[in-house]
DNA sequence: GTGGTCTAGACCACA
DNA sequence: GTGGTCTAGACCACC
């Protein structure tokens, strides 16, 4: 898994790296019990403080996406399907209400959003 | 035009009433030379500070959609009608741009997605 | 004299009649005597209030353009040669020291800023 | 890089401060990266208000020459070459506009405005 | 430590 | 009456 942060975006840092992080543990792309690399070693690729870094992995552990072990590190936390299909559903469904929100409040129309959508989907 | 203010949403109140009057302007909702409420009285009618009222109505005249007249007021500015398409277009296109990324990374497929909107276009 | 006003324009309107006349005056455009159009006129055509009109009337009187004659107007007032000379000078010179301080501290040099004023004269 | 502040001057205090900065970095003086100096640092030496520096902080990231990074500071804006000077171009360009208008309104003509800069630029 | 937002209240210039 | 500017001071989020 590639983690990549952009300093100059206005969300925070330690958020950029939660959503990465969380978005491929739902997506499947990092499966229970997956380590992650150290935060030391995060802290230094990225240029980013050791403390930003710390921050995210424990909103990532707080919101169940990661165990710590101490001593071992930190690794993907098992989590259930339907648990797992339940944040997956609560992401999209928050980001679809504001996106439909906006159309509307600009006059956009169903079916020119969904022609939209089917463009940028490619 | 009603205005309104959540303080409990996360996005400062001058960027929600920035985008309830840029969104108005470019739907056409509110045509060009319409005059605003005095700052005083949004600000008294919504609970918030003149200052952050002026803030909104700062971000609205830097972006051209709003002429003000110290003396007299402010005013909905002219906009050609190319120039409000290309700032729907840009606004919904990088609100759309989010979702799909979005989308995306949960690993979410496109008629999925599609079924979604239409289903909260409702 | 055409007198023309931009409610748009960030310099407040009794300036920008002040402008226009004094400019005139002092070119010569305008010579002593001349009578001015009624403060009601002009307020009417240019679509801007009386008091507007006045406190500009009034500027020009207290820096010695006009005269009023109460019951017959408003003349431009008699000015001497080298009194007129001066306040061209005067104006011109704080322009140019304008002009001059920008350009250097855009790091213009001077040969670029001549050929620059050469070519907008025309 | 020297900051300074005249409160004698009709022009805003915010105003002065983008001025100055956004020359500077026109101007090649402040080269991309640059880090300015706290805004609370620059409220005090120069001793105006917190919140006036930030609304100079403001419209100089709004167009383009900052980029502020919360918690770090704020920087000096990369910007292209061909941008760079388009932006100096206008900004001289607009300058030179006014002075050719006020001259000729004051009946000055090109060689006698032309020897006046000289003069001045020594 | 940094910047981001908001408040309350003042004084001025303009119409 | 309108908007424009500035102050002093508070609280928050981020690094």
């Amino acid at each position: 898994m590639r983690l990549s942060v952009n300093p100059n975006d206005k969300t925070p840092i330690y958020r950029q790296l939660y959503e990465q992080i969380a978005s491929e543990v739902l997506s499947g792309g990092l499966p229970a019990g997956t380590p992650l690399p150290p935060i030391r070693t995060v802290s230094r690729e990225l240029g980013v403080s050791m403390i930003t870094v710390r921050s995210a992995w424990d909103m990532l552990e707080r919101d169940g996406y990661l165990l710590t072990r101490t001593g071992s590190g930190c690794f993907v936390a098992p989590i259930s399907e339907t648990h797992r299909q339940t944040k997956v559903d609560e992401r999209l469904s928050s980001a679809v209400d504001a996106l439909v929100t906006d159309a509307k409040a600009l006059g956009v129309d169903k079916d020119a959003l969904i022609a939209l959508i089917g463009e940028k989907y490619r």
